[in-house]
DNA sequence: ATAATAGCTGGAGTGTAGTCCATGTCAAGA
DNA sequence: TCTTGACATGGACTACACTCCAGCTATTAT
């Protein structure tokens, strides 16, 4: 099954634009069609949905790249593309305790901001 | 206690040049004393330690600089404030979800990865 | 036959968040 | 007095990740 390039708009959240981005910086190679029109394989399609879960978690394109060539070098490359990743798992885990942080920051925050307000309510009825 | 813009650089992890660039689009006001060289005050630093962790968790600066505008225009904001850290509180939450996610991926692919360098090298052996 | 639709290319432009640089001022130490 | 160090300013430059545009081609619908 094939898709072409506004299918691929439609199905997943990334525009035209953005897919031609992509293929110019090298992150993906759709096949083509007689015309020369962009011809996305369900692998493409997979490749694309793991490269929008690694963007939503905010790893730069670059890295991204990095993983995409050692994918093009074939299957010697595997042991290296695990590394990628487990350092990608790590970095997430850090990231869940940076949030878990701010958190509790926002918190205290909040609770302050609310203390103030109930504060000021209190003065006005005077 | 005022800090110079240097020891500030040194206190926290922020560049003179981005100190300098925040005070540039508004996000941060410090005084100056007689030669004009600025003065954060310990109520900057604890502002810049917000801004810190709101950018570690990704805010961009011009959500930061809303809060800031509402700083200034004192006590009448606070509502408006604690709505602002809800939001981003929500955010935030939302965020660990994607992020949970993501590793699931990760721990699903890092998996499969492993088995086929075992298949590997087991066909090696052969 | 013609017009609309979907695609192509190369290249310019945009927004965000800094980062760097030339030039200048001021205070303190040798 | 002279130099060094820390600061100041305005403005140019950069990296990243798109986004837009002009001009072209091929397929489909009327």
């Amino acid at each position: 099954m094939y898709y072409r390039i506004g299918e691929i708009e439609k199905k997943m959240q990334i525009s035209i634009d953005t897919l031609r981005y992509y293929e110019k910086i090298g992150l993906i190679c759709p096949e083509r069609d007689t015309n020369n029109r962009r011809l996305y394989s369900g692998a493409d399609v997979a490749w694309l949905e793991f490269i929008f879960r690694l963007k939503q978690t905010h790893m730069p394109l670059k890295e991204i790249k990095k993983y995409a060539e050692l994918r093009k070098q074939g299957d010697e490359t595997i042991a290296k593309r695990i590394d990628l990743l487990e350092e990608q798992r790590t970095r997430l885990t850090q990231e869940k305790m940076t949030i878990d942080a701010c958190l509790s920051y926002l918190e205290t925050k909040i609770a302050h901001y609310k203390t103030d307000l109930i504060k000021k309510e209190c003065s006005q009825s005077e």
